[in-house]
DNA sequence: TTGTGTGCAAAAGCTTTGCATGTTG
DNA sequence: CAACATGCAAAGCTTTTGCACACAA
């Protein structure tokens, strides 16, 4: 995505977050939108720990506090998702303006690739109509190894990856 | 399942795990082997603590540390499945002798019904083959609110279910 | 101005680790 | 008897909470 189509974007979800505050009474903080903007120039997937060294690390002063709690609404308003890879860890990504996709993790080296499936979609209304349910989300996480430049072994048998650090300047 | 087939189960996956034991040079203790009993005959869903506070309450001397310990070790030999219902707890199922299935949870009450479906095997083998990955396991939730018994709303609007607490006698 | 949001630090909750002791092979 | 497993408690790590101050409405 070109630098313009990404300023573009940022002013879209700037503008539905605005309204998502408004609507619930919350209040605009530059905290909040600082945040946002910074999870939207971020790519793929990230801990709620590595967004706040990455703040401290642009010089924006905010706490963990603020970046859980911002996060939280995030996740409320369906700007970010929050997701849980085997690890007592939970990772983000954005998702307003990305199709729906589940995940597909490496064992040894703790990559991500994503992968989009129409089944899973049947199995859903399906399975909520079957157990009397009503189905509002799901998650659909696949473990294995990648054949590709991934060869480290970090954890053999154990279903764990490791998460790449990001360190404070 | 009666106390006959209850107990030649435990019998079964104890000769299992002996088997996984001596093949892989660790030692048959009584604390390993007391752990796994009680794990088959608890029903359903349980977390580390629950299990170490069942362990004291049985009067079994254990402690944390062996608790974790072991149940790793019967991770790594399929006796028992780890999940992460989106809440930073693993939780714990036996798995020998049950067929796989899939979890739905009840974002209301916590509660966590077991379904099977077909089609989650197919899209493992036609996403390890179309993503040139080598898929071993997979994990599949499906979250929502359950029409029945459950009308209490715990967390609204949150994605988060409440752990229940056994307590210590 | 009023009360919500923030930063900071401490606390909480789950899991892991270190060390002395006990027990398996 | 030597090495590994255990119990216990302390430490580690992610996330939440309390409190005083700041700032949005």
């Amino acid at each position: 995505m070109n630098k313009k189509n990404e300023d573009e974007l940022i002013k879209e979800v700037k503008e539905i977050f605005s309204g998502h505050l408004e609507q619930q009474g919350f209040r605009k903080t530059p905290e909040r939108y600082a945040i946002l903007e910074e999870i939207y120039r971020r790519s793929d997937h990230f801990d709620a720990e590595a967004l706040y060294i990455h703040m401290k690390n642009q010089n924006y002063r905010v706490s963990r506090a603020t970046v859980y709690n911002t996060l939280d609404l995030l996740v409320n308003c369906d700007l970010v998702k929050k997701h849980q890879f085997g690890k007592n860890l939970a990772q983000y990504e954005k998702s307003y303006g990305y199709k729906q996709h589940d995940h597909l993790i490496c064992l040894d080296c703790g990559d991500v690739l994503e992968f989009c499936d129409p089944r899973i979609h049947q199995i859903k209304s399906m399975m909520g109509e079957v157990l009397k349910f009503k189905v509002i989300g799901h998650s659909l996480n696949l473990y294995g190894h990648c054949h590709g430049a991934c060869s480290r072994t970090q954890n053999p048998g154990s279903g764990e990856q490791e998460p790449k650090k990001e360190t404070m300047s």
